[in-house]
DNA sequence: GTCGGTCGTCGAAGCGCTTCGACGCCCCGG
DNA sequence: CCGGGGCGTCGAAGCGCTTCGACGACCGAC
């Protein structure tokens, strides 16, 4: 670059030097804060393009108390909804860039001390974070800390705090409607593993009670049952349900692992997809898409999007909304008709 | 917290004055870069508890003109092995966490200039470059930006620069020296998308070289095909390589999501695994082993882990070696023989 | 007993930036 | 023609930390 050997800092000194101008000058027409005379602003700008100036990040968060970043707090356990994961952190620091922020990438294994230590050094301005359990230990830690944060998917108690999430309830509301408005009549719902319901998280449940609510409304005949997550267990389950209800025309599955197992294992009960049965699920559009699945996807980009807004939101002390809730499309494929 | 309100910054002064001792000297205490004696040490630290002290990031970047925090450049495309970038960046941010430093996520769609960005604000120490390709832009940037970098993957030209990567030439080998020793003749290895070898990646173009190398070696006829990534695309890929090469009864698979279409296809083409067609692959090894797949697995932990403490130790100014290949190892399972 | 050398601690000087108050200057109203 | 008030710019004071040089105190060697 101009001038300076690579590794040498350019200081904002420097700028002002070459542009006969204050170093507070300089801040000034980078942040835009006072009024600068257009003159004064172009020569400015001018020099940071010739020195190839970047503010030192160190300094700028010293002085100005923002660290502008933003920590994404991830989960631990990377299961099945890797993918999901990846996307959404890509929509993360896409989005935190537009807001002139960098993103760091904090593992949930380091506990709630990793928080403490974040917010101590005041490393990061606030935090995103994902897989928040319905009790979670670090919900009321991050109100202790007062620390802005936003949760992907939402915990017991909201209070106080900013979620984000798909709106599950109209998920299953929108895949009975799909499912009504083909002329289906007995359905049934595959869900989660019974132990996900015990614990009274809130996607199922929330799922559930669309699936029930659009059924009764619609003159739809729903049935519900959970499903474990192994291939076997997911094939017992089904044919369960399917020697109960024989005349089920309509299966709605939430549940990423038995998507799979549900769509070979019905043509071995003797019954043809779309032909027979209609499958619907909510699920990542990559596991549905490759299958030709209708599907209710889980959108991942737009609710990283939506978190960094949030967020940045309460960084500028605005007021947001303490549940925002994404509305859920259908996407029509072929096992379903 | 102890005495403070939230929000409220404990800073060394505060701890200075808590232990009765200059800033200077609980400076030395954490850093351990003076002789402190065992009294002073240990009220110190006492103090440091008692308060919650964290050093501010900002801060000590600005004095020690290090921020402690390197930067994970992603790929985010397609073609990449997800899962596996997944468990890499676990294994990385763990890693950084025992050496004292924070990972920043950088995409790399902003491109060279989130490399300029980063490198003249000081934000980080260091550069961890994910898929890297033969020939990447990327590379001559931080060469020319003197900015500490480990490249994940290998470009064509290395000089200067450390890189970590399994030995995937060696995996190559790996396979075709598994199903030569097995008796197998003529076999096919199903690669990459075509775009991954397009774009000069360096992993898909090192195991075509692997697999051909060593089949010329050992006397074994051997052919190579990209193959596309959803399971439609396939099945198309593996018919067509089937009616044109009738009498192979090997086939090593470097491709995730060809794997599961594979095996399930391979019985339809009336081919039985492993008494007609034997198959090894490389890829995770989650997704082998509830197949009872053989493979190579890509040992992503290892990966990350190697890549930091390379990083580390090029921060410290200690020479590192160019290339650091990871050898490959087999596991045999059900699908050879 | 005196002198040099550690050892342990301190104070002060920045690191590069933001921000606050001050201060010309120019324009307008009286 | 003079005074008041923006507007545009500047200088200086930190932000919280590291690090350097300085300096007592204490020790062993002579």
């Amino acid at each position: 670059m101009s001038g300076r050997a690579a590794g040498e800092q350019v200081t904002i000194a420097d700028v002002a030097r070459h542009a006969g101008v204050a170093a507070s000058t300089v801040s000034y027409v980078l942040s835009g804060k006072r009024a600068i005379s257009a003159t004064t602003r172009s020569r400015v700008l001018a020099s940071v393009r010739a020195l190839g100036y970047h503010p030192n990040a160190g300094a700028r968060a010293l002085a100005s108390r923002k660290a502008n970043v933003i920590a994404l707090v991830l989960p631990l356990r990377t299961g099945m909804q890797v993918p999901v994961v990846m996307r959404f952190a890509t929509a993360v620091v896409t989005t935190a860039r537009r807001y002139d922020h960098d993103v760091l990438l904090v593992t949930a294994d380091e506990g709630p001390s990793g928080l403490h230590r974040i917010a101590g050094s005041a490393l990061v301005d606030g935090v995103l974070l994902m897989d928040v359990e319905l009790e979670d230990s670090r919900v009321p830690l991050l109100r202790e800390l007062s620390l802005p944060g936003v949760l992907i998917g939402h915990p017991a108690d909201s209070t106080g705090l900013a979620c984000v999430d798909l709106d599950f309830r109209r998920a299953g509301e929108l895949c009975v409607e799909h499912l009504a408005g083909a002329g289906h009549r007995r359905i049934a719902l595959l869900g989660a593993p019974a132990a996900v319901y015990d614990r009274g998280t809130g996607f199922a449940h929330r799922t559930r009670r669309g699936v029930l609510a659009a059924a009764g409304r619609l003159g739809v005949e729903a049935v519900t049952r959970p499903c474990e997550e192994n291939p076997a267990a997911v094939r017992r389950d089904l044919t369960a349900l399917l020697a109960d209800h024989p005349d089920i025309t309509g299966l709605v599955v939430q549940n990423e692992s038995a998507v799979e197992p549900v769509l070979s294992t019905l043509p071995t009960l003797g019954r043809r997809v779309p032909q027979d049965v209609s499958v619907v699920a909510v699920c990542p559009d990559e596991l549905a898409e490759p299958s030709a699945l209708t599907c209710v996807p889980v959108p991942a980009e737009e609710v990283g999007r939506q978190a960094v807004t949030l967020l940045m939101r309460r960084l500028r002390d605005e007021p947001v909304p303490e549940v925002t809730l994404l509305e859920p499309r259908l996407t029509v494929r072929d096992t379903s008709r």
